[in-house]
DNA sequence: AATAAAAAAGACAACGTTGTTTAGTTGTGT
DNA sequence: ACACAACTAAACAACGTTGTCTTTTTTATT
């Protein structure tokens, strides 16, 4: 490819002159400047970021580093919102894809350094409880869906409180009385937080606890994890008889739908349904459409990047708000 | 950070000694190469790679541009799929979103050019042809999901006739007879080649074309893309009594699941439901489990970044197979 | 023990930039 | 016309590596 000094010799001018063209700088007089713009278009000059980083001893390069546990379409989304970001302020995000069996995230996080990258993105595909490797500690970091264990970094995690309270909070609104949440996995952070969120929005309205039905639907055995959705709704609907049902998942509320209507109920009228993520098309796929809480990860990849661009090095834990979609469902 | 004299004074060696153990070059003794290896760990040393471009003039980094006009969890695995090669080699990959609105492919090429990467693989998140910008050309590149209006690309793109075929022909050898197949949108690459591949397993296995119906169920309005699949579910099954549905999608196959409940068909003992794509966790959401093609997004990942590394030029288009997952909807 | 051959390590330049210093050019006020 | 400042541009070093060439050390052979 071609160099500095051949753009300069082709504009007549020195190679530094060429560089403070490239760079901006203003002491160019402006016949210059055009000589040299003009040469770099006739010859396709490109400069050599590699030598620039070498010299100015900065790289403008981040690191993304996505833990691969689960694969969903919000690790996307997450990456999206932090190259969004970097890439207004002409910085390169660089992304690596980690797992447990082919790299680690100590390995990525060589190679990161190997590449003098300014800060490091460390996201985990769902929102939980993290051992963080210490060499992330070396270098300005932020944590995405998840919290360090020794609570030594600073992280963006969703609000589960705060979106279990506005649902739950729009369907005591909405009229709706005795409510089913079914959560997910009771040992994840998501859970817990949207079960507190549930009780407070109850408590907030002066409701009854006996109106309030709790149950983890997503149960680990075995094999992992495991739905018993449908088998609970049946049984829900039949004993607890709620006028609304709050999913864990979109997921969950598909099955909902099912069971809902193989027992001759109609959504909305009869049940009244809500549930948290807005996973891709999900909810505009059923009838009547889902109303759910969306997960903010495009939010947080953007306040993770934020929080770098400004090295800042404070220990925070930034809450990110769901956003809630209305739509159909109650 | 440290650099690679600093190494050299702690161990006792020439900072070529280090070069040369740190690119594993044979001609070190063992007791010098011994403390090197100390030196750099004591001292937390991480060869500087933009230098060592520099000085090379190969960058061992590739590009990956991806369009997000729509997100899907696909992305993400041709993503993976080309990373997780490119890293068993050692290289870098280095994603670049690409959107209308904020950042042109063009400009994305520019920035990959300015890190001297030595190849660059263009995603599309879905299958179709595209016009590839002229500056792709100066660069071994490759497309993935999408082929080149002018042909002048080796691309990498799943291969609709044979899943259509393999899905049709496992219906048929299990006994269905009376095929319908609401397709995707008929202006779209995949529909195409899915009708293809349908038509041709009922002319191998000689059945008659009536016992055949074919409609596209996802058109196009002002709006954009919309399903009529719950409306041409409940027709194709009253008028054209079909004992098998192959659907374009996953979601689609919800949709019809759906409308086959509220009238009282069960799947597969009355209809059996194929399917096109294995998206995330759908399949296995639905009762009876879906039995649908997985798309080869990994696989194509991989492909075309085996493609570059292998130094190709040839302009192939090369097709990845689906994979039929069987479960228990047919 | 002497010598040649082979192996290992060092010296130094080069990669393509940018920072700093120095030199040259232009303009202004007397 | 002259001094001086203010611009502008050139020259040169430096960044941290690796390639090439040279020197030193080790090993093998007699």
């Amino acid at each position: 490819m071609v160099n500095i000094k051949q753009v300069a010799a082709h504009a007549g001018v020195s190679f530094k002159t060429v560089s403070r063209v490239v760079n901006k700088d203003p002491t160019v007089k402006k016949i210059n400047q055009e000589k040299v713009l003009k040469a770099i278009e006739e010859l396709g000059y490109r400069p050599n970021r590699a030598a620039s980083i070498t010299r100015r001893k900065q790289s403008g390069v981040f690191g993304l580093i996505a833990d691969e546990l689960l694969k969903t379409p919000f690790t996307f989304d997450i990456i999206r919102g932090a190259q969004d970001i970097a890439w207004e302020q002409n910085k390169e995000l660089m992304v690596l894809n980690v797992n447990e069996k082919r790299f680690s995230a100590e390995k990525a996080i060589e190679h990161l350094f190997e590449h003098r990258v300014e800060g490091i993105i460390y996201a985990s595909m769902y929102h939980r409880v993290l051992d963080i490797p210490d060499e992330l500690l070396k270098i300005p970091a932020v944590l995405v869906n998840c919290s360090a264990i020794k609570e030594n970094l600073a992280c963006v995690i969703p609000d589960e409180v705060q979106a279990a309270e506005t649902i739950t909070n729009s369907l005591i609104e909405k009229g709706y009385k005795r409510i089913a949440f079914l959560n997910l996995n009771e040992n994840i952070a998501a859970a817990k937080g949207r079960k507190q969120g549930v009780i407070n929005a109850f408590q907030q309205n002066n409701l009854p606890m006996q109106d309030l039905y709790i149950e983890s639907v997503i149960i680990e055995d075995k094999n992992g994890e495991k739905s018993i959705a449908r088998e609970a709704t049946r049984r829900v609907i039949n004993t607890f008889n709620p006028d609304a049902i709050l999913c864990g998942q979109d997921f969950m509320a598909v099955e909902v739908y099912f069971i809902m209507q193989a027992m001759g109920y109609s959504v909305k009228q009869d049940i009244g349904i809500g549930s948290f993520d807005d996973w891709e098309n999900t909810p505009q796929l059923l009838q009547p459409m889902l109303t759910t809480m969306a997960l903010p990860h495009y939010k947080m990849g953007q306040w993770a990047m934020n929080y770098l661009l400004a090295g800042r090095k404070d220990i925070v834990k930034h809450k990110e708000q769901f956003k809630l979609i209305e739509r159909e469902s109650f």
